[in-house]
DNA sequence: ATACATACC
DNA sequence: CACTGGTATGTAT
């Protein structure tokens, strides 16, 4: 376990999500970035509150450790029997004969700001500020500076990098350009974000009686044609793996996985859990260090301890993962579940001062749910304190509400019923720790069930 | 229903 | 100096 001490490397316990493998960043020395991103980080907030998410992690999958140690032969041969049932009947719904496409526009933000401005050409740029990364170019990702990552340690890995900050407009409008070419390949393709999207291409294969990989090849090329930028593409008999795909070849690169289930199950035998869209940080450590599974493969050589640990959902999804199975179907309409508006200030105790940013908030959030015609009823109200930590508090109103005032007004008293909280939270420490919040964030959600009685109210 | 955590871009 | 913002979903109570 411990072959290395914390002592000699304190960087290598600190586990950031920068040195993951990813896209562009082969060559990169790990070790340095590693080094770089916790020397910059140790003794701040952040980094405090990190290693406290970090303990609680450990925690719980010390829990489960445990839960697993107390698994009896019995018990396994019981959920054998469950997990092997479960298998047959994923197996049973594998469909073989749809041809998904993922494309992944390749470091989209900064990408379009080069095209923008070709003096950017060559140079290593990322798209954000100081205090975040959006997108870095492919130069910059050779440092190892990537989006998600803090603006001013990104400047320590490389001092001649370029920031620029975002500017929507400008992704919105070659995001469209995009979308323009989708519909010939699939008029029900799947925007996910501004730079990927899912696209079926069963028909055109079968109209033109070409392969995936053929209209992979001619889809980049308009892409290519009409907006200048390049993407890559993943090519897969379901979503899950198209997406995968997608990132093989990056940039400007493509993948075809074949539809056939013999090439899926060799595909998936060696391919590490945390390529899987849905499996994080998080859970790639509880499955590796509670159960020793580190390829999807071993999934199904694990299926009985994932069902007697893991809920139905997850021990469904994780299944489903070692199977090589995904979504092949479009779905007809995807009504968005929530509207959210959130915006981080530095750190203040001003109460008067908290409730204005409380206003500007709100009137951000009724406006764009006026740009919908949404309303919600339930109002969370999301705090972060100075120290990192978040506290959400919710309402569940009887009225459907979108207007300033009405949000303003509930939002207001969840506030207010904090603000003593926050306070006797620091009691201990009088006068030294103010009650500060950082950061506030108003959120309004709608339950799906609600969703459609707005419809008939709106639409 | 609420709170908190995880994940993705 | 400086560690986002928007949405969905899972887990626990």
């Amino acid at each position: 376990m411990a072959s290395t001490s914390d002592g000699d490397r304190p960087w290598q316990s600190y586990h950031t999500v920068f040195t993951n493998a990813k896209a562009g960043m082969d060559g990169v020395d790990k070790e340095k970035v590693q080094k770089t991103v916790y020397e910059m980080s140790k003794g701040s907030k952040y980094f405090e509150n990190e290693q406290r998410k970090e303990a609680f992690i450990k925690q719980k999958i010390e829990n489960l450790r445990a839960q697993c140690a107390q698994i009896t032969a019995n018990d396994i041969s019981y959920f054998q029997t469950i997990a092997d049932k479960k298998m047959s009947e994923l197996e049973a719904s594998r469909d073989l004969s749809k041809i998904w496409l993922h494309s992944d526009m390749d470091a989209f933000y900064a990408s379009v700001e080069t095209l923008v401005d070709p003096s950017l050409n060559g140079k290593p740029l990322a798209v954000g500020s100081m205090s975040m990364i959006c997108t870095a170019n492919y130069m910059a990702r050779k440092f190892g500076v990537r989006a998600a990552m803090p603006g001013f340690i990104a400047r320590k890995l490389c001092p001649e990098l370029i920031f620029v900050p975002p500017d929507f407009k400008k992704y919105t409008f070659y995001s469209e350009l995009t979308r323009k070419v989708f519909p010939k390949y699939d008029p029900h393709f799947i925007a996910t974000s501004l730079d990927e999207a899912y696209i079926n291409v069963t028909e055109i294969c079968n109209e033109r009686g070409i392969s995936g990989g053929e209209v992979a090849e001619e889809l980049r090329n308009t892409i290519y044609e009409e907006t200048g930028l390049t993407c890559s593409v993943g090519v897969a008999p379901n979503r899950l793996l198209a997406k995968v795909c997608s990132d093989i070849n990056k940039p400007n690169g493509q993948f075809v996985l074949p539809n056939d289930r013999r090439a899926v199950m060799t595909f998936i035998s060696s391919l590490p859990i945390r390529k899987i869209g849905g499996i994080g940080k998080v859970t790639e450590s509880m499955l590796r260090e509670v159960l020793g599974i580190s390829t999807c493969e071993e999934m199904v050589h694990k299926s009985a301890h994932i069902c007697a640990l893991f809920s139905h959902s997850s021990s469904d999804f994780f299944l489903s993962v070692g199977l090589g199975l995904g979504k092949t179907d479009t779905p007809q309409f995807k009504m968005r579940k929530s509207i959210s508006s959130e915006r981080t200030f530095s750190a203040t105790e001003d109460e008067s001062l908290l409730y204005q940013k409380l206003d500007e908030i709100a009137e951000t959030l009724s406006n764009d749910m006026h740009k919908e015609d949404l309303s919600g009823r339930t109002l969370t109200l999301k705090l972060k304190t100075a120290s990192f930590e978040v506290r959400t508090r919710a309402v569940s109103l009887q009225k459907y509400i979108n207007s300033k005032q009405d949000i303003l007004s509930h939002a207001s008293k969840l506030l207010k019923a904090e603000l003593p909280l926050s306070l006797r939270l620091m009691g201990r420490k009088p006068c030294l720790t103010p009650r500060q919040l950082l950061n506030h964030c108003l959120y309004l959600e709608q339950m799906v069930a609600s969703l459609v009685y707005m419809i008939l109210i709106y639409a």
